[in-house]
DNA sequence: AAAAAAT
């Protein structure tokens, strides 16, 4: 199968080999001859499988081949963040280069007045998120009766953020007569009754979640501390001794996040941060810097979990454990893009043990624990001894021959070993072999960890020793 | 529980 067989017109074919593309993923070989078709579509897909292209590739050679009339808007695209919106149009332009098409990005946090200008200019399609669109519609700046191809993306998401009612609103500020296209990663009830009511005979299309079939993605669980850190700590320590190239570091709160860069840049990283506490010139100014490899580490909240495409991201932290399974697959979906390899740390605290039984139900597989040397804490002055969660861990991992030496209290002066062991771990294996039961099983060998194929993080190979 | 989205 090949771009060439899907019926797309020459010109646009050439745009997509030009581009470098030569094979459709599953999704866009069997989206695009039906858009074409001028069927309605319900695909059942994450981000990461091609989406993307099998709406837009197919769009604008409908609107080339067709007319625009009064300069209305022929087709619109709605996205549940402003990131997203903005990079379908970036993909817009890319795939439109050689077309007249005209656009308008209407999204929120960003001034109104040359978003009205496109659309008094006229345009042809709309990428927009529901709040700016409807704001836009209410003030009479877009007229929708010409738009004739509707494209709701991400329509699980749109429901967990409570947008249902906007999207059946715009639904009907739009001509009956009309082609729509519904693409949503899972299809809870709620979302099978939108497509019900305002899809017509729709072709439904499903392509393998990428959270069981990407291989590529080599995933670990890391045990930690409740404390924020000693979580800290624990992700120096893997940004160090795992040579990262590019990372996302999810966070669950707006606030972690803003402590985490701060923390971060103080230890010296390059690392930036996206929230949707930010202003918007500002989220788009990190994540272009991100882009720019300007800073490798972007730490982020659950803005950046989904649908973000930004090549080369080698590794995802969960810093906290997300909430919700979904979520998971979504944020590790942000590295091993385009059959690149990748790897993903979830750090586990005691209390996110359900969390994690959700995600390993969810994706089928269990993950990897990671069994590390212990973090060593440094005395703190003037800071208090902490109470409960150390202390449990200490007792948990201690062979009964070693009570006594674990035991120690933590004030007690020892020589601080954490920096010299990532400078060379691997020269100088410490411990002897009681400890060696605690290596995660098959370091240094042939790995068993259900398919992962690619270079094994030197880490891996390394005796950890405690 | 949190985050997202119109101001």
């Amino acid at each position: 199968m090949s771009f060439a067989d899907l019926g797309l017109s020459d010109e646009l074919l050439k745009t997509v080999t030009d581009a470098g593309y030569t094979e459709p993923t599953p999704i866009q070989a069997s989206a695009i001859p039906s858009v074409l078709m001028m069927r309605d579509i319900i695909g059942i897909a994450q981000t990461g499988t091609g989406k993307t292209a099998s709406f837009v590739l197919p769009m604008i050679d409908i609107l080339a081949h067709g007319r625009s009339r009064a300069r209305m808007p022929r087709s619109l695209i709605l996205e549940p963040t402003r990131e997203l919106a903005a990079q379908v149009a970036e993909n817009f332009e890319k795939y439109g280069a050689n077309h007249k098409l005209s656009m308008a990005l209407l999204i929120g946090g960003v001034s109104m007045g040359d978003q009205v200008k496109a659309l008094e200019k006229g345009v042809d399609v709309l990428i927009a998120t529901p709040g700016r669109l409807m704001d836009l519609f209410q003030r009479g700046n877009i007229l929708l009766t010409g738009c004739s191809m509707l494209v709701i993306d991400e329509a699980d998401r749109m429901l967990d953020m409570g947008f249902i009612p906007d999207i059946e609103e715009i639904c009907t500020k739009l001509p009956k007569q009309r082609q729509t296209l519904l693409f949503s990663a899972t299809m809870p009830p709620p979302i099978k009754k939108l497509a019900d009511k305002f899809l017509e005979n729709p072709k439904t299309i499903e392509v393998a979640r990428p959270a069981s079939t990407n291989i590529n993605i080599a995933q670990f669980v890391v045990p930690v501390a409740a404390q924020s850190f000693e979580k800290r700590k624990r992700l120096r320590q893997l940004l160090k001794q795992d040579e990262v190239r590019t990372a996302i570091i999810f966070c669950n709160r707006k606030t972690t996040v803003r402590e985490l860069n701060k923390s971060l840049k103080q230890h010296g990283f390059r690392s930036g941060e996206i929230h949707g506490d930010m202003e918007q010139p500002q989220r788009l100014a990190e994540l272009d810097l991100f882009k720019r490899g300007e800073i490798n580490i972007l730490v982020a909240s659950d803005v950046a979990a989904r649908g973000l495409d930004i090549k080369g991201v080698s590794h995802v932290f969960n810093f906290d454990a997300p909430w919700h399974p979904d979520d998971y697959v979504h944020r590790i979906g942000r590295t091993g893009r385009g059959g690149a390899t990748g790897v993903a740390y979830t750090f586990v605290a005691p209390d996110d043990a359900e969390n994690l039984d959700n995600i390993e139900k969810l994706t089928g597989q269990k993950i990897d624990r990671l069994e590390l040397p212990a973090v060593v804490e440094e005395e703190r002055p003037g800071r208090r001894r902490r109470e409960r969660a150390p202390r449990e861990e200490t007792v948990e991992m201690a062979a009964p021959a070693d009570a006594e030496v674990e035991a120690q209290p933590a004030r007690a002066p020892r020589p601080r070993r954490d920096e010299p062991r990532f400078e060379a771990p691997r020269d100088e294996p410490r411990g002897g072999d009681r400890r060696r039961d605690r290596r995660r099983p098959n370091a240094g060998e042939a790995p068993d960890d259900g398919g992962w194929n690619g270079p094994i993080p030197d880490f891996l190979k390394v005796t950890l020793t405690v």
